[in-house]
DNA sequence: TACTTTTGCTTAAACGTTTAAGCAAATATA
DNA sequence: TATATTTGCTTAAACGTTTAAGCAAAAGTA
C-alpha cells in the first residue's frame, strides 16, 4: 500500500541509461547530449520525480538548510526579519528551521544541539535575555558552523553581525526630547547585560550628560519590557517625587503599558508626559494618542543577515575582517511626543 | 583545516569492534554486552561523536521533522500554539521546521514544496486566508504524508483537525451582549470562504434570529481583520444613520483598531457601545478599557494537533474515523462590554 | 555427553544521491 | 591518414547510518 517515491533508477530504467547519467541530466552536466536530457526531464515529469534531499545531502555533506534561532515570533520586528530572511535564504536554494528560545537560555541551548544534529548549513541566532554563558554558542564555532547574530548580539564572540546603532539612537530620542522642551528625561530600559540594551542605556546617560540634564539614578529603570513591566515601572516613575517630563522606553510593548497608566491616570501625553518607544511596531501608529518610536529597518537587517551567512558558507575559509553591521535607525515622531502638533480631536 | 566529524566507523576502529556494533550499542540493543555498550558511549562522548542525522534519515526512511506551515508567527495565538506542538515534539523525537505564508496562497504551495522536498514526516498547517483551492493540500495526502489542520481548517479536505467551537463562540458572545442590554450588534467578520469565520458569522446570525434582534445587511461586514481593516469598518458602522450599540469583532486586532476610532470619537466603551474581540492576545487586557474577548486554547491546540500528527505518523496505516477535534471556547468577560462594572478610574 | 538455545558479535547490503575515473565513439587537428 | 581532443555515456565508490542474515562461542537442557 505503501507508494514508492520514484527514484533517479525508475528514469534510469526506463529510459536504458545509468542513474549516473540521469543525475547529470538534471543538474544539465554539460557532458550529456540536448536529446538525452530532454528525456529525462520528460520522465521525471511523468513519474513525478521528486529528488530526495537527504541523499544529495548526505553525499554532498550540505543539507541547504539554515536555522534560525530567536528571542520569539509573536512581534512583528523579529517576524518581518524573518520572512526577509527567508526571502534571501530560499532564492539561494536555503530552506530555514525555525525555533524559539522564549528568552531561556536553557531552551537556546537545546535549539542549538537540535539543530547541529540537523546538519544545518549554518546558523543565525539573536540571543535569549537570560543569555549570559556563551559556550554553546561557541560550540558552533567549534564545529566549523557559519553563525551570524543580529539585533541581539555579544561583542565577545567573534562573529559577523548586523544590527543598528543603539548607542546612536538613544541619543536621536534624548535630543528630539529635548527639542520638545523636556527637562527630566526618565529611562525604562532592558537589562544592561543585552549588549544592545547596555548600548542604549550608554546612548541615554552619555546624551543626557552632554546635554547638562539631570543625570538620576532613579530616573534610569532596568526592567524585562513586556507590557506588564512597561505597566509597573511607569507607576514607579509616577511615584516619584519630583516626576519625569519625558519617559523613553527601550521597546514598544512596555511603551504601550506604560502609555495605559499614564491615560490611567489621566495625564496628558505629550502635554504633560513625552513618550518615546523603540522598534516601530504596528500598533504604535494606531494607539491614540500614537507613539513615536524608532525603526529598526527589519527588512534590511533581515536580508543583509542571510547576505552574510550565505557568503560565509559558500567561502568556507573567508576569514576577511568580520562583518559589523551597524545601521543607522530612524526616529519616527508622531503624537506621543510631539508637542507641536496637537493630538487629533473631532 | 575542515574539521572532520567523528562517525561510528571511528569509534569502531578505536575498540577494535564492528561499526554495526557501535551502532547498536549506542541504540541499546539487547545483543551487545553491556561492557561493550559501556565502553562504546565512553569513546563517543570521548571523540565527542554526534550522529549523522542525514545518514540516519536516509536509511531509515524516516528524517524526523515535521513540518509548520502558518498564516504568520507574529500573533500570540500562533506562537502559543507553535511553542506547545514544539514542545509536544521534541519529546518524542521530532524537530519542526516553521514557515509563514503571510496569508498569500502562493507562498503557501511554495512551503509545502519546500517542506515535501525537505522530507518531513508529517505537516502541521493553518489555512492562508487567500486559500480556496486545495490542490496543494491533496498533493500531501497523494504522497502519503500525514497532515493535521488547526485553527484554519476545511471540512472539503478529509483530514484531522483541532480547533475551537466558533459557531458556539459567537453564541456566547451575542448572549453576553444581549445580557448587557445591547439590541443593535453589528458584526466585524473575516472572510466567509475561511471555514472559521463562515462558523463565526453563522453563529452570528442564528444568534441574532434565535433572540429576535434586527439582523441587517448593513451590521454584518466582512475583513481582513487587520488593526487598519478594523479602523476602517468600525468607521464604516459610525457613519450608519442608525448607529449599533454593540459590536463584536472577529480578531483582537480589529477590535484594538475599533477600539481607537471609538476612543477618537469620544465615544464611551461599555456605555455607549459594547466591543468585543476575540482571540484574547495578551494587549487586550491592557488597553483601556480591557477588552472582552475569547479564549482559544492556543496551548490545548497545540498539544492535541502535535499528538494527533505523532499517532497519524506511527501509526501507518490508521484509518480510524478522522479526528475532529472541536473545543470549547471560554469567553472572556472584561471591561469593554460590562457595564456593571465600572471603568477603572483613578 | 550431545543437543539446542542464547549471546555477542561480524558481514554485507541497503537507503538515493553524487562524482571521480574510465572508456569507446565521434570529431577535430596536423 | 594518424593522432589528439571532445563528447556522451558507464562503472563503481562514497556519504554515515541501519539492519537482516549469519556464525562462532558460551550457556542451557536432556
Amino acid at each position: 500500500m505503501k507508494k514508492k517515491r520514484t527514484t533517479i533508477k525508475d528514469i534510469a530504467n526506463v529510459l536504458n541509461i545509468s542513474p549516473a547519467a540521469v543525475s547529470k541530466a538534471l543538474h544539465d552536466d554539460s557532458r550529456i547530449s540536448l536529446k538525452t536530457k530532454a528525456a529525462v526531464k520528460r520522465v521525471a515529469k511523468e513519474l513525478n520525480y521528486q529528488p530526495n534531499h537527504l541523499a544529495s545531502a548526505l553525499r554532498k555533506g550540505k543539507s541547504n538548510l539554515v536555522g534560525v534561532i530567536v528571542p520569539r515570533t509573536n512581534s512583528n520586528f523579529f517576524s518581518s526579519v524573518i520572512q526577509n530572511m527567508e526571502e534571501v535564504l530560499n532564492k539561494k536554494g536555503y530552506n530555514i528551521i525555525i525555533t524559539q528560545s522564549n528568552e531561556s537560555f536553557k531552551k537556546e541551548c537545546d535549539s542549538i544541539d537540535t539543530l547541529l544534529y540537523t546538519q544545518v548549513d549554518g546558523i543565525i541566532a539573536s540571543m535569549a535575555n537570560e543569555t549570559v554563558d556563551l559556550s554553546h554558542f561557541e560550540k558552533i564555532k567549534s564545529k566549523g558552523i557559519p553563525l551570524v547574530l543580529f539585533d541581539r548580539g555579544e561583542n565577545d564572540l567573534n562573529v559577523d553581525y548586523i544590527g543598528i546603532d543603539d548607542y546612536d539612537s538613544s541619543h536621536m530620542i534624548v535630543e528630539h526630547l529635548i527639542t520638545q522642551g523636556c527637562k527630566r528625561i526618565a529611562h525604562i530600559g532592558g537589562f544592561s547585560r543585552t549588549r544592545i540594551y547596555n548600548n542604549r542605556i550608554r546612548g541615554y546617560i552619555d546624551a543626557i550628560k552632554k546635554h547638562d540634564l539631570p543625570q538620576e539614578d532613579y530616573l534610569l529603570i532596568e526592567s524585562s519590557l513586556t507590557i506588564e513591566d512597561g505597566r509597573l515601572k511607569m507607576q514607579q516613575l509616577l511615584d516619584l517625587k519630583l516626576r519625569p517630563d519625558a519617559i523613553y522606553v527601550a521597546s514598544d510593548n512596555a511603551a504601550l503599558g506604560a502609555l495605559q497608566i499614564l491615560n490611567e491616570n489621566n495625564l496628558k501625553v505629550p502635554e504633560d508626559i513625552c513618550l518615546v518607544g523603540f522598534g516601530n511596531e504596528p500598533f504604535t501608529s494606531f494607539v491614540s494618542p500614537s507613539i513615536t518610536t524608532v525603526n529598526q529597518h527589519s527588512q534590511k537587517i533581515g536580508k543583509l543577515t542571510a547576505e552574510t551567512l550565505i557568503k560565509r558558507i559558500n567561502t568556507e575559509q573567508w576569514k576577511p575582517s568580520l562583518n559589523k553591521n551597524i545601521l543607522k535607525s530612524e526616529l519616527i515622531i508622531r503624537q506621543s511626543s510631539n508637542k507641536d502638533l496637537p493630538v487629533k480631536s473631532s
